[in-house]
Order: structure tokens, then sequence, then C-alpha cells
DNA sequence: TTATAATCCGTAGCATGCTACATTTTGGAG
DNA sequence: CTCCAAAATGTAGCATGCTACGGATTATAA
């Protein structure tokens, strides 16, 4: 029953997942964390928990573990915000800017490695195929309500 | 930096997996239980752990923890292999039969969901891009040194 | 204004995944 | 036969994901 569409995609989630824990290793990161300190150092002023939430399809139970860990290493800081005593804002550290070159170097070779060998044709293909897979599961890209305009691109 | 293909790809899996979440509950059985169940109704004899971890890409550790839940709630049943006594066999209980149809139906529905509005030619294409992705990431399709011809198919 | 609802975050408890280490049993070298 | 390596499983400890619940703050309705 494996070795189909379902399987395949679970495995590729897999090895993905593998790239980025032993890439980011060196900098003590994990494949959960990183990320997250990537789309730090992309935002003009600190987001709040649940724009981590919203951005990476996480409950905020989960975000709360990987914000605590990253502060408890020094990686980020919580202050409350000012205006809205509910909201945390998230600063990041020194330590933490210090990842994100090699946090952004990594998802890129990640992509590269993962379409190498295709065409252009094929890598425009390929993601269309997984955006209709996606429609299909019954998924709206974004429930972003706050901020429209955060998506870079696509 | 999202909205690539590993972001998709993770998108992807997050959709199938709560797919199967859901469609599982009302038997009482996780995302990562009802396969496994399934893998074992379609063995002729009982596997052992160390072929559960071959067959979904699993550390032993992992394993241990779901068939221990699985024999706690009473569908599987554990038991030492009688010519090795490092072995164990898995044996699967009336109360595990009994969801296996169920199962069998969640991951076929899946399937179709996932491509629904594919011609044949796009589904082979997606199923070919996923295999070629996988083999980028440098991954050998499954180090089954024990049972060579288990696989049904691919 | 005051009561109620909504929002944001925290904690508890669980399932799943991992690495690292220990234990038991088997198999092989000598 | 004895000793040591290999194999299968167990346990500890951690990170990450979830649901469910609770607390504090803000917004809204009466």
């Amino acid at each position: 029953m494996p070795r189909h569409l379902g399987y395949q995609i679970r495995v590729l989630h897999w090895c993905l997942d593998q790239a980025v824990t032993n890439a980011l290793a060196q900098v003590e990161l994990t494949a959960s964390q990183g990320p997250i300190l990537g789309y730090l150092s992309r935002q003009e002023t600190p987001p709040s928990p649940r724009d981590i939430e919203q951005e990476f399809r996480l409950t905020h139970p989960t975000v709360s573990g990987i914000l605590s860990r990253l502060e408890k290493k020094g990686f980020i800081q919580l202050l409350p915000d000012e205006n809205d005593r509910r909201v945390k804002r998230i600063y990041l550290l020194d330590k933490g800017k210090q990842c994100c070159a090699q946090i952004h170097q990594t998802i890129l070779t990640n992509e590269e490695t993962l379409v190498q060998g295709f065409s252009e044709d094929e890598k425009a293909q390929f993601h269309s195929f997984l955006k209709r897979a996606i429609a299909n599961m019954g998924v709206q890209p974004c429930s972003n309500k706050t901020k429209e305009e955060t998506n870079t691109h696509d």
C-alpha cells in the first residue's frame, strides 16, 4: 500500500527535514527553529507569536515551545507589546542575526537540490502539481486576516 | 521564503496527515498507527518491529512506542519469536482486523482526492517528479536486506 | 459603565519522531 | 568452549506537533 503518492510525499518531506537538520546542526538550530529565525530576519517590525502560527501553519502551543527554546538559547527575546499587553513581540538578537545567512543558504541549497536535473518547464509543472494537490486536499493558502501583503511571492 | 517547493511539500504532507487523522478518529487510531495496522493485515506471517522500521523508515524507539500503544489498546499482541528470542512477533488481534477495511479505504480515498482532476498522464508525471526529487535528495528506496520481495508494487 | 465576547498567550498531557546508551541473545573467530 | 561482534529490542531524554483548558487583556454590546 505504500509506494504511492501519499507515501512518496511523506518520504520527500522526511528527506527535506533531514537535510535541513544536518545543515543547521553546526549553528545549534533544528529544522523547525531555523526557518522561523529566517522569517524573523525578513520582517521589518518584530512579529508576534500569532504571526508565526499563521506563517507556518502551527498551533500556538507549538510556537510557544519553539520560541521558548530559541529564547533560552539566546537567539531571540520576547517582550510584551506596549500598546496591547496581550501580545508579545519577538526580537531577533545578535546571535540570531548571525545565523540567518546560513539559514537562507540552507533553504536555497535544498530547493536547488530537490529539482536538480529538472528543466524549467518541469519545475513549473512540479510546482503546479503540488499546488493543485494542496487545493484538492481542501486547504486555503493562508488565513491571514491581519496582514494581507506579507507574502513576498507565492 | 516559504511558498516554494519545500514549503509546499510540507503543507501537502500536513494536509495528508490531517485527512488520515480525521478519517481514523472514529476507530480510535492515529495517522501513524493506522498505516502500520494496514501493513500488518497484508502480511502472511507476523512481522517483527524491525520490519516495521524498514517499511516505514522509522527508528526502533519510535516503532517501539507506537506498538506499545497499539498493544495497550488491544489492536495487536507482541510475543517473542520461538526461534530467536531477540525478535518479537506482532500478532494482529480481532479488534485490529476489524479496522483494516476502514484503514485501506481511507488511504485509497486520500490517494484519489490528492490527484482529483489530474489526467492519467499528469498522475504519472507527478509520480515521476516525486521519485526524481526523492532520488535527488539522496535516499535509497528501502534498505531491505532480509526480505527482498515484500514490495507489492513500484 | 458593566457584562460579555473575542484575542493572545501559557500550561498540561499526550503521540510521534529522534539520538544515545543499555540489555539480551545469537553467531563466529580463535 | 570462550570471547567478542552483531542484531533486536528496551529505556531515557529531548524537540515538535496536537487538543483542551485557563488567565489576562481588549473590544463590543447592552
